[in-house]
Formats: structure tokens, C-alpha cells, sequence
DNA sequence: CAGTGAGCGAGCTTCCGCTTGACTT
């Protein structure tokens, strides 16, 4: 007899499912979704009540044509993809392809992939749920509405090139990247007094340690002194000691943001660098499925997991739990993300091993015992005051799941938790104390941190927009868009004033500390923010934060078969085309355009706006064609929503055009790697000890012939159509194609007087393809 | 590491969600 068919979505399931099912099955992938919209009039029959043209996309028809044979030839089919609204519209979208009737054919799930789970399964098969298919396609009749309506009225409305685009998550995620970096300009610092106490002590072995209290208010600079000044010859008493026990819980295995942001936090990796990895480890059979959102763990895992606690650490490091999803927007089609064998510590992937162990320990963790921690408050009085001082220490009672893993904070919840974590020295109540000294310090408000790639996923996951399989994606789309940028920032040197009371003296300085720096921070471009403002004004009902969550409510209607998907659809399409049409017709091109004031020189406007070419600030009107305007870019760490006259007007300067010499212009500006001399299609790096700003011709054409000499010496011959020229080098000959450097073969180093252009060009090529070589000797 | 910047207009671009490909040395 024939064997059966099963089909699901992952073709490394497939191999583990087909080991389990044996003989009876021969199971194939599908590789995800196998029919799309086509892309022609949006694949949509609006008039026909939104009715969808689907086709089997290119880079797909090769799976489909080998399913269709193996259907053909097999027993029954059975559709067993994941289990939630994308994947019961797979089994559908199989059965349209396949030619099989989705009222009789055979449709399973389960959520793991473990005997018991799949023979049960099989056990019980039902049919395609076609309230679900229905929710699906309405989903993805929407994102296609929504994503190419707006995205025309972009190139019609945007002067700028490039390709861009807008959507239901994309744009949103945009949109937040740009009001946390508008909450963080309008942020304005407010300082006051923290006072700390630091006491002479000894601990329990009699050695001398000194330790802190802290006071409870906060005070501002008058008080503080005041404060301080009222301290002087007091002494100082425990008067109350209060012991608390407390405890810690661990974490829920891993899901796929919960892993972007810890990978993030403990590894430093981006989204996609952690889901590139974890799929390898997926695929080499080492963790469980990556794109998940549940945090659920398989029986079989639970007693894996339970064994080897017990055995590496003892029965009292074990408390089995079952964790809830937070998320109600969770569709929990795959379990957690863990590793499939526990006794399994080496992987043999590149890269793998340390977001290996990561996982590892979670999962593990998540099933060990609370942590055990005593608390203990003493409060200390202070002899001339009525203000208490307070310390705190912490006093670890059993590790629990801390023996193997704590997790990581973000800085956005470590400003709310000023943690006084540690030990305090034996203290009883009555005793007298030594104050060491008394410190009133000025601290500054925080503005909230700007978003990483991760942060940024787990407020996605919040707001219920994406999914696991697409917030990298949605990363890469909004950077590759350019309407974010992934950059560090420097921070600047702010003062703080110190108040200090020591012997009875009170001495005042002040401080300098460095704030507002940040490291690989998601930052939106002017680009982004003006197409933000532009969708709000227009749309902004696709660009509500509670959009998503609210449509998803309703394709929850149509699956539970409560709500027509056409009807919805079209509630939502109405208003929405009329919106579009409007747009397109009067509203105004996309400029973001800010006065900023008046030239002083020529008395005429300043503005900064969007160009042809990105930010820009201009000095004159673009319809004056008597006396044309002035441009000037911006530079990269300035915006057109921030940037004032005088920081404009600075930009006019550069570049400045010397004067001739030779009869060609000499100019000087402030490029990438610092200023330079343009001279002749030639540039030349300006010393150190010149102003780009002041430098003048007379000093500019000595730098230019001593260079022009220094590199003709060194110069053996230049391909100038293509810029590519051979160099004489310390170590030898090279090439130097624009800015970078090649290294020629030493066979040929003899004779690179005779290397022709293309035999150049192949050194090049073959130095791309083959960088460890060039690495190797960078580094040295 | 230049210069450009308005609007017109051929013909182009675009969404979200599921899954891994592999023309060659």
C-alpha cells in the first residue's frame, strides 16, 4: 500500500517527524507559505467583496511541483502545519494547490514535537477550520491594502530618492523610534541632593569596613547645605534594625524576543545576528524552533529538565513551574525555545555556543528553585536632626535558580531601581556609630534611553505588532529604508556640585560627569520623521499604536465565525481609500520644512527641510530666480528638528573656495575622515595645525605641492579613468582603488611597471572575494 | 571626502507573514 503523505512548514521537523511516525508516513515541508497575492493591482478584486488572485511565487513553484507528484502517488494527505492562523491557511492554500477537498482532507497540530504529542495527533485529525483560513486571508488582505496604497502616495509626495515604503508595522515601528527621540530633546534635567552617610564598622570577623545610609529625601542645593551644616558635631545612633526575608523568582524559558533581548543585553548581538544563529542551532537538531512565541514546555522537556537539576545540583534546587503567556496577542503554535537534549553542553556551530549556553541556563533556571534573600533596614538616627538615615544590605539564604542564571536589565527599568544590593555589618539597636563622612550630591534626572534593535522588538511585542518570524526583518527594513539609523553617540561633560562633611568641616566642589551616552542606539533620520508626521496627519488611524490590536480583534470575530471577513474589510477600506485619494490630490509635498530665522548678512530666510538629496538647511527663497538660493547639507548627528541659525549658518562656510591655483579652484571641506583640500579632482588631508575655517590660499598650496610631491615619489603608475592607482608602500607595491588598498601578489611584485589595467582589476576582485588574507595583514 | 535642492516626467519602487535556498572558486 501506498504510504501517507504528511506536510508540514519546517523541513527539519519533518526529518524528526518522520523518524517518529515510521513507515506508514513519508513526510515533506512545504518551506512556509506557497501561494501569495500577486503583485499586479494589488492581487485584490476590490469590487468582487476584496476577493484575493493568488499565484505560487517564483522561488516556490519547485516545492509545489514535487508535492503535487508526491500527492499523486501517495495514500491520503494529511496537513500538518503549525497550528495557528498562518499555518491553517497553508493547509488550505495545499489543498487549493493540490487538488484536495478541505472538507474531508486530514488536518492535524501539535505543539511539540514529541511522540506522545504527534501520536496523538494522528489519533485525532479534523479539517481545515475555514473561519480561521478566512481570518488569515483578511489579515493579509489588509497588510496588502495598507502597504500599497501608502507606499505610492510616499513617491508621489516625497522629493527625496530611494525606495520607500510604509505599512502597518513598519511605519509604527518608525513612529516610535521618532517619539521616544522627541521625549528625549524636550527633556529637560532637573538636579537635586542626594545625601549619604558613610560609617567606620567592623564585620563579623572583626575587620574594619565602612558602609552607607542613605537619606530619604531629596533635597535642593540651599537645603542640602543646610542640612550638612546642621550636622556638624552630631553623633549618631542605630535605632531600629527590621529584617525581611524575600524572594526571587526565575524567568520564563525563552521565547524569540526574550532571546533578541537577551542575546542583546548579556551578548551585545543584533536581532538578526541571534536568529541567524539560533536557526543553525535549529537546524542541527540542538534547540527547539526559534520563532515562537509561547513559553510552554513539552512534558518530555519538563522530566529532562527535572533529571538534570537533580543530578547536577540536588532535589532542592528543583521547583517545576508552568508559566502563562503575558501576551494575549500570543498564538503559542511551537513550545519555548530550548535546548532538545539537556545533557548536551558542546555545540559544534560557529558562533553558537555561547547563545547555546544562554539558552541552556534559562531553560534550566526557569525550573529551579526561588531564590532565598533576607532583607535588612536599619535605620540611623541622627543626634541634632530629625532626618533619618537609612541603610540597606542583602543577605543571599539560598541561590536557587541564581546558581545558574540571572537575567539581564534594560537600562530603562534600572532607572526606576536604585538597588542598595550587598551586606551590612553586624548592627544592633542602641549602638553608637563613627561617621567617616556625610556627602550631599547633586544628581540629575534621566530622559528614557533611546531603543536597541531588542528593545525595540520587546515594545513591539507589547503593543501586539509582529511576529516572531518578522521583528528582525522589520529592523532590517526600517534601517535599509533609512528611516532609522544604528549609531553610537558621544556624551557630553555635565557639572555636579559635592557637598562633603568630614571632621566637622563642610567643603564644596564640583564634579564633572559625563551623560547622555549611548552605544549602537536606534536613532530616526530626518527622513523618517517627516514621513512619521506626514502618515499621522493623514492615516492616523493605520498609525495608532492600537491599530493592530484593534484589527486583531476583529480577524479573532471572523475566526470564532462571528464577523464576515469581506464586511470587515470593507469597513476599513472606505474611509481609508477616500483618505488615500484625498491625500494624493491636496495634500501638500513632504518637506518638514522649520524657519529657523534670518541671515544676518543678506537678511534673508533661513529654512531647513528635506531636499532632492536628504536634509538641508537653505538661506533665500527657491522661487527667487533673480538671486538664487544657498543649500547646504546637514550633517550626520544634526536634524532639521533641532538644528538653530547659528549651527546653520556655520554650515555655509564649508566648503569655501579659496581661490585658484594652477588655474583650478582650491576648496576646502569637512569630509567623512576630517577636513581636506580639493585641488585638480585630487584631496588633500589638512594638517592638524589648520582651521578649515580660516585656513587661507597662501597656506593651502604649499600643503598641496608638498603632498602632490610626497605621492608622486611614491606613485609608480596611475590608471586614471578608473582612479586605481600602484603606490610604493613600505612593505612593498600596492593597489589603491579610491579609498582602499590592495595588495598585489608577490610573484608579481617585480614587475608592476608592466601590470596592465585588467590585470589590476582581477587583483582587486580576487582580494574582495578573499578578505582573510588582507585582514591578516591589516592587523599587523 | 566635488557638485545638486523647483517641477515636469519615461519607468521604476511597495506590504506582512510563513519558510530556507546556494550560478562559481
Amino acid at each position: 500500500m501506498a504510504k501517507n503523505l504528511l506536510i508540514v512548514e519546517s523541513p527539519a521537523k519533518a526529518k524528526t517527524i518522520e523518524k517518529i511516525l515510521g513507515s506508514d508516513f513519508e513526510v515533506k515541508s512545504c518551506y512556509g507559505h506557497i501561494r501569495d497575492l500577486e503583485k499586479d493591482e494589488m492581487g485584490i478584486d476590490v469590487k468582487k467583496g476584496f476577493k484575493p488572485r493568488y499565484i505560487v511565487p517564483e522561488d516556490k513553484q519547485k516545492v509545489v511541483k514535487e508535492l503535487k507528484q508526491l500527492a499523486k502517488k501517495s495514500g491520503e494527505v494529511w496537513l500538518a502545519t503549525d497550528e495557528d492562523r498562518e499555518g491553517e491557511a497553508i493547509s488550505w492554500h495545499l489543498c487549493e494547490v493540490l487538488d484536495l477537498d478541505p472538507l474531508i482532507t486530514k488536518r492535524i497540530v501539535f505543539h511539540e514535537i514529541t511522540k506522545p504529542a504527534i501520536k496523538s495527533a494522528v489519533d485525532k485529525p479534523r479539517t481545515v477550520n475555514m473561519n480561521l483560513v478566512n481570518a488569515q486571508q483578511a489579515r493579509r488582505i489588509l497588510d496588502r491594502i495598507v502597504g500599497f496604497e501608502l507606499s505610492p502616495v510616499l513617491w508621489r509626495k516625497m522629493s527625496m530618492r530611494g525606495n520607500l515604503s510604509a505599512g502597518r508595522v513598519q511605519s509604527v515601528a518608525v513612529r516610535i523610534i521618532v517619539e521616544r527621540e522627541r521625549a528625549i530633546n524636550a527633556f529637560k534635567a532637573i538636579s537635586s541632593f542626594k545625601v549619604e552617610g558613610f560609617f567606620h564598622a567592623k564585620d563579623l570577623n572583626g575587620k574594619k569596613i565602612i558602609f552607607k545610609a542613605e537619606g530619604s529625601k531629596k533635597a535642593n542645593a540651599e537645603d542640602a547645605e543646610q542640612f550638612l551644616n546642621g550636622c556638624i558635631g552630631a553623633s549618631y545612633k542605630v535605632t531600629d534594625i527590621q529584617k525581611k526575608p524575600a524572594r526571587k523568582s526565575p524567568a520564563a524559558p525563552f521565547t524569540t524576543s526574550t532571546l533578541q533581548q537577551e542575546a542583546s543585553r548579556k551578548l551585545g548581538y543584533g536581532v538578526s545576528k541571534t536568529m541567524l544563529i539560533a536557526q543553525k542551532l535549529y537546524e542541527a537538531g540542538h534547540i527547539t524552533y526559534m520563532r515562537t512565541d509561547s513559553v510552554n514546555l513539552s512534558d518530555t522537556a519538563m522530566q529532562d529538565i527535572s533529571k538534570q537539576i537533580a543530578s547536577s545540583y540536588g532535589k532542592e534546587y528543583l521547583q517545576t513551574r508552568k508559566f502563562k503567556n503575558k501576551n494575549e496577542s500570543a498564538q503559542e503554535a511551537h513550545e519555548a525555545i530550548r535546548p532538545t537534549y539537556m545533557d548536551k553542553n558542546q555545540v559544534d556551530i560557529a558562533d553558537g555556543q555561547r547563545l547555546y549556553d544562554l539558552i541552556w541556563k534559562r531553560t534550566m533556571a526557569s525550573q529551579m528553585s526561588d531564590a532565598e534573600l533576607e532583607k535588612t533596614v536599619a535605620q540611623i538616627n541622627i543626634s541634632t536632626n530629625s532626618e533619618i538615615l537609612q541603610a540597606e544590605g542583602e543577605v543571599m539564604k539560598f541561590d536557587g535558580f541564581l546558581k545558574v542564571y540571572n537575567e539581564g536589565r534594560d537600562e530603562e527599568d534600572e532607572m526606576e531601581e536604585q538597588s542598595t544590593e550587598g551586606m551590612l555589618p553586624p548592627l544592633v539597636v542602641g549602638q553608637s556609630l563613627e561617621l567617616k563622612e556625610l556627602l550631599a550630591t547633586e544628581r540629575y534626572t534621566r530622559p528614557q534611553p533611546r531603543y536597541t534593535e531588542a528593545s525595540l522588538v520587546k515594545k513591539l511585542e507589547e503593543l501586539g505588532i509582529g511576529r516572531p518570524s518578522t521583528y528582525a526583518p522589520t529592523i532590517s527594513t526600517v534601517l535599509k529604508r533609512g528611516y532609522v539609523e544604528k549609531r553610537d553617540k558621544e556624551g557630553i561633560k555635565r557639572d555636579f556640585r559635592l557637598l562633603k562633611l568630614s571632621e566637622n568641616k563642610i567643603t564644596k566642589v564640583i564634579e564633572q560627569e559625563n551623560t547622555g551616552a549611548e552605544k549602537s542606539k536606534l536613532f530616526p533620520t530626518d527622513l523618517g520623521a517627516v514621513i512619521t508626521d506626514f502618515l499621522i496627519q493623514h492615516f492616523d488611524n493605520v498609525m495608532d499604536y492600537g491599530f493592530t490590536a484593534k484589527i486583531e480583534n476583529e480577524f479573532d470575530n471572523i475566526a470564532d465565525g462571528k464577523e464576515d471577513w469581506s464586511l470587515m474589510l470593507n469597513e476599513f477600506y472606505k474611509p481609508f481609500k477616500k483618505e488615500v485619494e484625498e491625500t494624493m490630490e491636496k495634500a501638500e509635498r513632504i518637506s518638514g520644512e522649520r524657519d529657523l530665522g534670518i541671515d544676518p548678512v543678506s537678511g534673508k530666510k533661513v529654512i531647513a527641510r528635506m531636499g532632492r538629496y536628504g536634509p538641508m538647511v537653505q538661506i533665500g527663497d527657491s522661487a527667487d530666480t533673480e538671486d538664487k538660493p544657498k543649500f547646504a547639507k546637514l550633517k550626520t548627528d544634526q536634524s532639521i528638528e533641532t538644528i538653530v541659525l547659528d549651527e546653520a549658518l556655520e554650515l555655509f562656510k564649508l566648503p569655501r573656495t579659496l581661490g585658484q591655483f594652477e588655474n583650478e579652484n582650491v576648496q576646502v571641506n569637512i569630509g567623512r575622515f576630517g577636513p581636506y583640500i580639493a585641488h585638480d579632482k585630487q584631496f588633500y588631508s589638512l594638517p592638524k595645525e589648520f582651521d578649515p575655517y580660516e585656513v587661507t590660499l597662501e597656506e593651502a598650496t604649499p600643503i598641496i605641492t608638498e603632498k602632490r610631491q610626497a605621492k608622486s615619489e611614491r606613485t609608480i603608475k596611475v590608471f586614471e579613468k578608473e582612479k586605481i592607482q600602484l603606490l610604493k608602500g613600505p612593505y612593498g607595491p600596492y593597489i589603491k582603488k579610491g579609498l582602499r588598498n590592495f595588495p598585489i601578489p608577490k610573484e608579481q611584485q617585480d614587475n608592476v611597471q608592466d601590470l596592465k589595467i585588467d590585470e589590476v582589476q582581477k587583483m582587486i576582485e580576487y582580494a574582495i572575494a578573499n578578505p582573510s588574507k588582507g585582514k591578516r595583514r591589516a592587523k599587523k
